[in-house]
RNA sequence: GGAGGUGUGGCCGAGUGGACAAUGGCAGCAGACUGUAAAUCUGCCGGGCAACGCCCUACGGAGGUUCGAAUCCUCCCGCCUCCA
């Protein structure tokens, strides 16, 4: 099946050997790796930050940068509805739309067929949405999808997929799965790769472990360029979430980028990333910053509350984002509560930052095998939204 | 001086005889958020308690009518508008 171009993903060397059990006494598969791709490479594990409508809502594309941020996530659905595929490709493709010179992987709509559940059918032949800015109706195949990310020029696109709802029965699960690998199946055969970049197969099967095997195993045989795990972030515990990654990121092609679709906190991704995942994207670090949580190496920070009305020192004093390298926590705190545009946008350079500079030292960990310390000083980070995660490994 | 209007919980503002400790909004106090229909949503928001119920204090002030008044009457005080 060979194939003009495609994305290339080398797996680096560990400078040491670190195959510790860092985790709940769990053997590893923690790798560091690069991912290139026809607008630049990305160093693995990375975090794409995620610019639904082409911008993470208040940031600019040099800001981004500046954030450290590699490769950004754009969403297919909500493009394709509004500006409209046509309307970007006229203006030179994704990249130049939205001034991102890095390389761009698009999600597919799958996991608008869970968020936007009372919107759409579902088929055999694909997805129909009700567009919900004006209700029109537009229809998703997996051909469509593929064709519509290739002509937005993205490095990395997406197969549509269904993502089923927690809880699933087993029934549901296997359903979503099947039609998920049909629909890999028939992506994979339209998909031309004549820009380059790559196609992404999802994995699905809810919490059901010999599904997720099984189309683990379905999906490489496949040869895709990189396999997602989907799925996982749709309310399930965290520690089903751990197992269907663990048994799933062991059953897909090593020599593969691997992709955790939707995952989230600092400790679930150093989690994942233990078990062999590359590639992560959440819109916690963007929404939370708007809505005021702030990360920092000392846990998380209501920006809000009433304590924060005279602390002259930096949300992170560790962190060099420019909100905490010449802004107070006054500051931002009086900007939150009164309303000011700035006060968000700080606060999302912010955790953007806090999760990209974590990425960089996740990478730093893998590499010198001392995942195990920075499991340890997370821990003394706490998370509050999920106490199951600030358990020491 | 005459005529009319108005005064509600920190603020704005509904309510015009009982279902009112009093709709809304803001402010305040908490909580949630995981491939973004989210700068959103939820709860609390007079005081007290052995507290899913009871008691106290409350709709400018003082009286009054009534079984019952934020709501009706009288007087007083403040504010607004128009006419002299």
């Amino acid at each position: 099946m060979a194939r003009a171009s495609r994305l290339s993903f080398e797996i680096l060397p560990a400078t040491s050997g670190a195959t510790a059990a860092a985790w709940g006494g769990a053997a590893h598969a923690a790798r560091r790796g690069l991912l290139t791709t026809p607008h630049g490479a990305v160093e693995t594990p990375a975090f794409m930050p995620v610019g639904t409508l082409g911008t993470v809502k208040g940031v600019t594309p040099q800001e981004l940068s500046a954030a450290g941020a590699s490769i950004l996530l754009a969403n297919l659905y909500h493009l394709a509805l509004r500006p409209g595929i046509d309307t970007i490709e006229r203006l030179g493709g994704l990249h130049r739309f939205i001034g991102w010179t890095g390389p761009l992987l698009t999600d597919s709509g799958g996991f608008q067929v869970w968020s936007l559940g009372h919107l759409r059918t579902v088929d055999d032949g694909g997805v129909t949405f009700r567009s919900h800015l004006d209700g029109s109706s537009r229809r998703f195949t997996p051909e469509a999808v593929v064709e519509w990310q290739e002509r937005l020029g993205v490095d990395v696109a997406m197969t549509l997929d269904e993502c089923p709802p927690w809880p699933v029965s087993r029934e549901q699960a296997a359903a979503a799965s099947e039609r998920t690998l049909g629909w890999a199946r028939r992506a994979r055969a339209a998909w031309r790769g004549d820009s380059g970049g790559g196609l992404f197969g999802i994995v699905q099967g809810g919490v059901f472990h010999d599904l997720r095997e099984g189309a683990a195993r379905e999906l490489a045989a496949l040869d895709f360029d990189g396999y997602a795990i989907g799925g996982v972030s749709v309310g399930e515990p965290p520690a089903e979430r751990r197992a269907v990654v663990e048994r799933t990121a062991a059953a897909l092609p090593p020599e593969r980028p691997r992709y955790l679709m939707g995952v989230g906190y600092p400790a679930d991704m150093l989690h994942a990333a233990m078990h062999g995942i590359d590639l992560f994207d959440c819109v916690l670090p963007a929404r939370n910053a708007r809505h005021g949580v702030l990360f920092t190496r000392e846990g998380t920070l209501k920006i809000r509350h009433a304590c924060f009305r005279d602390d002259p020192r930096p949300v992170d004093a560790g962190c060099g984002c420019p909100c905490c390298s010449r802004l107070s926590r006054a500051f931002l705190h009086h900007l939150v509560r009164a309303g000011e545009l700035t006060g968000p946008v700080l606060a999302t350079l912010h955790n953007l930052r806090y999760y990209l500079d974590f990425m960089a030292e996740l990478r730093q960990a893998i590499a010198l095998g001392a995942l195990a310390d920075l499991a340890a000083r997370l821990a003394c980070a706490p998370l509050p939204h999920d106490p199951q995660e600030q358990r020491s490994p």
